[in-house]
DNA sequence: TTGTATGCGTTATCAA
DNA sequence: TTGATAACGCATACAA
């Protein structure tokens, strides 16, 4: 009876304290705060001034309970560490760090099922829009995102049957223009070596074969793959490997950088001349292949502005401006170095 | 009056309608989710039963309001692509995956100012725990964190004064012996190569001057510094500066693996043997240190175990056992390798 | 352009 | 161990 006042609250100032300080209802706050041009300008300016002098912070949870609608933005990756997907979540947190929104990563391991779990808990909190990665959701995560009611961006591929929006390249023209690439080079004994092997690099394999089959060069003996993660080192054991299979092996397409380097460090320590008795293709190019010695060829790949396009999507459609174009393919780039240059 | 049912809400199913089904109160179901125990075990059944048959998820903004706290760990970072960073992000979301926990990740690109920024957006969540990186907050984020009313954890750095608990290593101690460990070698012109320059780059130096000086070998021309980020080009370049500065150089301590890895590049690029004629140390000990050719001597950081830890003990706090120790210091490893081996 | 009444889905409080 | 009631802080619906 004697305190109505906040039981819970930790005392922080609520809209309605800035509305008494304001001489004005609560909703008139909430109005200047999200629409200011709805409210006239002398009421704008008194509640700015009230908000300055509480330090009011609107709470985004009641906000999101009162709206049924969050300021987030779900994301998705694979993986946290792999330089590649950082690259996209920095386009996402770039395009989105000066707006109202937050992020929510998820890193689902390269796991179909962790994915359909960190769906359900994302949409738990009604987001504002969902990225995801890849075309390859299981079926119930695809059931989920067709429901969500919000925007859905898949990213990094393209592909002709887009859940919402889709932003991405195709990996199989990406591998099949590095083999070929190779091929024209003058290679004749070209390899495949792949790690993690997931539906991506699959698709690069597919453009690997196309290109080698197409040279009427195709040898199942010239690819060596595994399932493991992706480093340095599993370079240098998967060039080995395939080394020992194919002698007369004389150049690699690479799953990625990594893999890449790793036949790098393992030419120079054996002594193997590259590009003269080995030529070496990576993918992505990361800063590190155009220094390298000798400089390594790669394919470039747009994932900085992977992330910024998927934001600028999703951004519009929420704004109420649906996108004509559903499906953007940003393509990339083969970038010839040292590494191929005989 | 038709239907007092929701207005607004998806017509997904709520607490009340679990409540119904089970034939218990909401409040019931409420305890039943959060504390079993709490619970006789006969409605915990009921409950647990509606809960599947019905597909019921919590709201977690709901909770989040009425509760004034969040399951949320607010966790604030320079960087998202500098793999230093990311496999501590790693640890962090490892060691929170399989709990109730979301994670709001903050970039503050080693912005002071943002990382106030991010501060103010984060607590209006009331988050559960803050994970920030370094020890060297603005007074107002200082501020801020000191009165979250939640568990801090500042990661990355030791120190003696937490905000309230700490884990990380010295980067001092990191550099010092780094520097050491090439004198020690026999090296006497032995430079320091740093970008970026954030304050844990600047301990570094520092426990580089230390050493060099303990030894007698100091001198600032020796020292080779930009603000510019760090890449792998970027070593290569500062390598270069350095060089032009001090032809007599016979070694480089480098911030970090990056730079280390451009300085080998540029070495096999203008013929300089390592170690012979220069030797290389860098710092983290990424994958590709110990592939590279000649294999580079690195500090090993725990950098994993740091974001684990961190988790660790905010877990703690929240579970009311306040931890003992305030302060860890996980320490690092100096990796001696070809590059330094003469 | 502004305000009133009401509800969002959950948990804290207090009582049984 | 369980439940009735009243917030939590804000935005929607509708009226003025």
């Amino acid at each position: 009876m004697m305190k109505p006042r906040s039981r819970r609250g930790g005392g922080r100032p609520t809209i309605a304290d800035v509305a008494r300080k304001a001489g004005v209802s609560a909703i008139t706050v909430s109005r200047a705060l999200r629409e200011p041009e709805r409210v006239s300008k002398e009421l704008r300016r008194q509640i700015q001034h009230a908000v300055g002098e509480l330090g009011y912070m609107p709470d985004p949870n009641a906000r999101a309970l009162a709206s049924a609608r969050a300021d987030v933005f779900g994301v998705l990756v694979p993986s946290l560490t792999n330089n590649v997907f950082a690259e996209v979540v920095r386009g996402i947190y770039d395009s989105l760090s000066d707006g109202p929104f937050r992020i929510q990563l998820g890193d689902t391991h390269y796991s179909g099922l962790e994915e359909e779990r960190l769906l359900h808990l994302f949409l738990s909190q009604r987001p504002a829009a969902l990225i995801v990665s890849g075309i390859d959701q299981t079926a119930a995560a695809r059931r989920l995102l067709v429901t969500a009611g919000c925007p859905v961006v898949q990213i990094m591929e393209t592909g002709p049957d887009p859940i919402d929006m889709l932003v991405g390249f195709s990996h199989f023209d990406g591998g099949r223009v590095a083999t070929q690439h190779m091929i024209n080079t003058g290679y004749r004994r070209v390899g495949f070596l792949g790690a993690r092997m997931d539906p991506r690099s699959q698709r690069r394999l597919a453009g690997y074969r196309a290109a080698a089959e197409g040279a009427g060069l195709f040898d199942p003996r010239l690819v060596t793959t595994t399932p493991v993660p992706s480093s340095v080192s599993l370079g240098r054991e998967l060039f080995r490997e395939a080394l020992a299979k194919v002698p007369t092996l004389d150049a690699v397409f690479c799953n990625n950088d990594d893999i890449a380097l790793g036949v790098l460090f393992e030419c120079h320590r054996a002594s193997i001349d590259v590009p003269g008795k080995i030529g070496i293709t990576g993918f992505n190019d990361l800063d590190m292949m155009h220094v390298a010695y000798p400089s390594v060829t790669s394919i470039r790949t747009p994932r900085y502005e992977i992330g910024r396009n998927a934001v600028a999507m999703a951004l519009e459609e929420i704004d109420g401006n649906r996108p004509e174009t559903r499906v953007i393919d940003l393509g990339f780039e083969l970038i010839p170095r040292e590494s191929t240059a005989r």
